[in-house]
DNA sequence: GTATTTGCAAATGATTTGCAGTGCT
DNA sequence: AGCACTGCAAATCATTTGCAAATAC
């Protein structure tokens, strides 16, 4: 089972529990803890919203996934992977991945999605030069 | 009062709260509602979150602000612009806007800011193919 | 004058916490 | 065996709703 082997990877312990929400993500690709919690409820019945939280939590903390927020939609959540970029669908509110390459952004991301594009929200992260300092 | 114009040119009924929360709006830049609350009651000591709320979402759905939800913070909230990238420092949380053009991007944001990037998220909405048929 | 907006209180929804019992390594 | 994880219930935080009084136009 590969997904056991990635969660100790991270020093993590390979709970069923856990296994199933990276499974779920991996199939899902973006997923929101709602989604999560119906689905993973066929494997586990008494499963918890708490223990979702938690686990998502401490998968974030250690990078493994990371957490996805979009305005209008439900924070949802996916695997860290290398950069990329979201394009949504304003209508049906779908979230697909497109290669990440800011040179040729967005004629790249309308040539593979197909999408029509109307509006661009991009977030860089990283460390202001006031806090470079300290 | 400039703002009084802007809530009008919208149709919107220009009140005293809606133009504080346009005048707090222009000058913080990027402004959660908590954020807003605290500087408003200076105005307004018996506003209620209620009505903040409500205001938010008459301007979100006339187009005069916009939601900005970023992984790890609370929800923000602008004055709607042309398409621009956010900087967000991972130290002390502050957002900058910066000019948006895709095809020198991550060189610009990085002289402009002087931020040391770490990780880029994208979104571009639009419509898919299948919602385009419809 | 009329329709909209405000502020309050209560309802709902999302996320977090404490704790006793269970399970991974 | 020991420490981390689970599930439950309760607590907290965020957002929404209903309604009567106040206000913009």
């Amino acid at each position: 089972m590969k997904h056991e082997h990635l969660l100790k990877s991270y020093q993590l312990k390979a709970t069923p529990q856990r296994i199933a929400i990276i499974e779920l993500m991996f199939a899902a690709g973006h997923i929101s803890i709602e989604e999560l919690f119906h689905s993973i409820q066929n494997k586990f019945t008494s499963i918890s919203l708490a223990t979702l939280y938690k686990n998502i939590h401490t998968m974030m903390d250690v990078s493994l996934i990371r957490e996805v927020k979009i305005a209008g939609q439900k924070t949802k959540y996916e695997i860290e992977k290398e950069a990329h970029a979201h394009v949504m669908c304003k209508c049906c509110g779908e979230l697909k991945d497109i290669p990440f390459n800011p040179n040729t952004l967005l004629q790249t991301s309308m040539d593979i999605s197909n999408y029509q594009a109307e509006e661009v929200s991009i977030v860089i992260s990283g460390v202001c030069p006031e806090c470079q300092k300290k």
